[in-house]
DNA sequence: TTAATGAGTGAATATATTTTCATTATAAAA
DNA sequence: TTTTATAATGAAAATATATTCACTCATTAA
């Protein structure tokens, strides 16, 4: 309908287009890495501008509040979490999906990569008190996410493929432990060791 | 000094003591459950005062600033550092020591205790800017305890009572569990399923 | 009863943070 | 060089949160 009385433009629809997702791109990057950081309340939408190379005002041109960042970058943890239970409801070996799903991520964290910025964000959303339908689906997503593992290591479990033991323990284990390795690595940085995947699968993966 | 001007007291001086002892509690307890929930940003002291059934004035009677309150928490937490440290220096069995510190740990973690709330202030330390002279104590502390660890494993090691391995790494990985298990309980709550002390230690104990 | 004292209160003020918006900068077509 | 459309800016307004302080409350010795 506007279509109609189309005027001519300095630059074309793409080149706009580019600077956009340019800028939403380095708006997410400083973002996720402050609030994982920092969480949601301790991150100023000034810290987020200065960190991004931006000014507050572009901020809120590509997003009409705070929140709205946040649950965006929400939405990419799902999208995630979506891919990881879809993987593991496949008919592959309990045992190679665990330890490449283990092995992937041991590897985001060795080499910095955001999966472990993800993780946090993930915890963040949870001391969030109004929560967003965005941070429903995350919740909804996380449980399934469990309920899917517990699964796994059943099933690994009759194929003798894992130790004994209650599958949704185990299940809580493992995520906890992979939990609390994102948390040190974005604590202690360069001083963290990034443990071997023997270690880590070692309560669960027969030798 | 002052002592000389002597007036009479509608209460004796030891029931002031007790009366304000009892609020601090109530501040302590309602403080350390939302700053390790929320963390220190996400926390107003409204919360706290609600949390603790007392007025906003009143907190401000206790600690001139929020921060405050949040330094004295850390304190008990460096208490508790330094107590397990010392623990750690002494001439007991590896394994033992290990084993004690983790089924005490899971215990509390099941009795709902006040030690994952500590465990996760260490955390939310961590994500605050201007570092007092407490929570400096506490990095310095928390350094202090991983490096009492390696050397206890690596003790273990020559005693064959552990697994093979970085001693380091193995520290570092002991950390990371516990600090997942914590936040675990405390994100989901009754949903949590304390997992058993074999679970935890498997990575690091021969059977 | 009254007077005295320190605990306890919460509305008012100070401070910090988020959000808006009038304005400027940029790049390309004319 | 001028015009144009949209990106980009940052000081000002709106909002939220922390802190203060003049006051009330509760208790007990006199």
């Amino acid at each position: 309908m506007v279509k109609k009385g189309r005027r001519r433009l300095p630059r074309s629809e793409e080149q706009y287009e580019a600077m956009r997702i340019a800028t939403k791109n380095k708006i997410h990057t400083a973002a996720i890495k402050l609030f994982a950081k920092k969480g949601f309340a301790a991150t100023g939408v000034k810290d987020i501008a200065e960190e991004a190379g931006i000014s507050i005002g572009l901020m809120y041109r590509h997003y009409k509040k705070k929140e709205d960042l946040f649950n965006e970058l929400v939405t990419y943890a799902v999208e995630g979490l979506k891919r990881i239970i879809k993987k593991f409801q496949s008919n592959e070996s309990p045992v190679e999906l665990i330890l490449q799903l283990t092995l992937e991520i041991l590897n985001d964290l060795d080499n910095d990569d955001e999966y472990a910025y993800f993780q946090m964000l993930m915890n963040q959303s949870s001391t969030i008190e109004n929560l967003s339908p965005q941070i429903q689906q995350l919740n909804m997503q996380s449980k399934a996410m469990f309920n899917q593992t517990a699964r796994l290591i059943e099933k690994g479990q009759i194929l003798d493929q894992f130790k004994k033991g209650d599958p949704m323990e185990m299940a809580l284990f493992y995520f906890a432990t992979i939990q609390g390795l994102t948390m040190m690595k974005i604590t202690m940085n360069n001083e963290f060791i990034t443990p071997s995947r023997e270690i880590v699968t070692s309560f669960l993966i027969k030798d």
